[in-house]
DNA sequence: ATTGCAACTGAGAATTAGTCTCAATTTTAA
DNA sequence: TTAAAATTGAGACTAATTCTCAGTTGCAAT
C-alpha cells in the first residue's frame, strides 16, 4: 500500500512521515487522472484539509523520487503529475487542437528503451513519452490546417 | 537552409521576416547544443546583437512551430531547446548524476510510435522522449544509491 | 515517559520564467 | 511611394515555484 511505501521511502532518507505528508498522500491517491500542485491545493482547502502551498511544493517532489507518482504533460507553465503505483507507468498523445490526453502504453515500446539504454551502458531509472498531434476529432474538423503545421504549439485546454 | 524555411514559414502566416527574426535565427544556428531562452539572449548581448527578451520570447515559438527548433529537456523551470534542422530529430537519456546528455535515435522507436498512433487514430507531429537514469561513469561511482533510488530527481548540472 | 535535536511547518517575501502593454518603428504588398 | 498590419523594446505584470525563518513536531535514545 502507498502508505507504507512513502514511509519506507522516507525513513530510508532519515526524513520523517508528519501528518501533512500523510494527508497530500491521501489526497493525491484519490484521484484518478492528472492534477497539478495548485489544483491539489484548492481542492484540499475545500475540503478542509489545511497544508500550506510550501508542503505541497516540498512533498510532490518526494513522492516522485519515491515512485509513487510521475510527471506528466510538460507543455504548460507548470508541472503535472498522477499516481502511478497500481495503476502502471504509461505515455500520452496529446491533441494540440482540443487538448485530449490519450494514454498509450506498449511492451514493444518499453521493451526497445531498455534494449537502447543497455546499448548506451545507460541505466533507465524512468522515461516520459508525450506525443503531440491531432486526435482522431480534431483531424476531422481542420484538415488544411493539420497538413500546414499551422497550430498554436500550446493548445489552451489542458486538463481533465 | 533554415533561412528560407523560415522565411516561407513566416509569409505562409502573414508574419513578417524581420531583422530581429533573422538575427535570433542565425544565432540559435550557430549553437550545436542544446540552449535556453535565457542563455540565447545573453549570448547576443555579449556579442552586440540587441533584440529584446519580448522578441526571444516571440520567436522560439514561431521557430518551434516552423520545425526548425525542438523543445527538448523538460525537467527544468525552463524551456531548452535545440535546433534540429539539418540534424534531424532525436530523443535524449538524461543522467540524473551527473546531467550527462546522451542523444539516441532509432528508427524502430519512431516506427514503433507511429504505429501506435495510428491504433488510436491520432495524427503524432511530433514527440519528446527522455529517458532518465544514471550513465556508465555513474553507475560506477555509486552503485548503491542507485538501487535505491535515492537521488535527487533534478539534477544540478544540465546544460552542454 | 521524557528529552533533544534534526526535520518540518506555515506565512509570506522573493525569485524566476515568461507574458503583456503600448507608443514608436518596420515590413511588405499594392 | 504609401499605408495598413505586424513588430519592436522597455518595463510593468503574472504565474509558478522556491526560500526564509521562527515556532512545531516526529522519533530515537535515554
Ligand atoms: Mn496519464
Ligand atoms: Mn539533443
Ligand atoms: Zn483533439
Ligand atoms: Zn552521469
Amino acid at each position: 500500500m502507498e502508505k507504507q511505501v512513502f514511509k519506507e521511502f522516507l525513513k530510508k532518507k532519515g526524513l520523517k512521515f508528519t501528518k501533512e505528508r500523510a494527508v497530500i498522500l491521501k489526497e493525491v491517491f484519490s484521484y484518478h487522472g492528472h492534477f497539478d500542485p495548485d489544483e491539489l491545493l484548492t481542492k484540499m482547502r475545500k475540503k478542509g484539509l489545511r497544508v500550506s502551498k510550501a508542503s505541497i511544493y516540498r512533498t510532490l517532489p518526494l513522492l516522485l523520487e519515491s515512485g509513487l507518482i510521475e510527471e506528466v504533460e510538460k507543455i504548460d507553465k507548470h508541472a503535472h503529475y498522477e499516481h502511478t503505483f497500481g495503476h502502471g507507468h504509461h505515455d500520452h498523445m496529446i491533441c494540440m487542437k482540443c487538448g485530449k490526453v490519450i494514454e498509450l502504453f506498449s511492451d514493444a515500446l518499453e521493451g526497445l528503451q531498455e534494449e537502447l539504454c543497455k546499448k548506451e551502458n545507460f541505466k533507465g531509472i524512468r522515461h516520459v513519452l508525450e506525443i503531440r498531434g491531432y486526435c482522431k476529432k480534431c483531424i476531422g474538423d481542420r484538415k488544411i490546417d493539420i497538413e500546414g503545421r499551422h497550430d498554436r504549439v500550446h493548445p489552451t485546454i489542458f486538463h481533465r
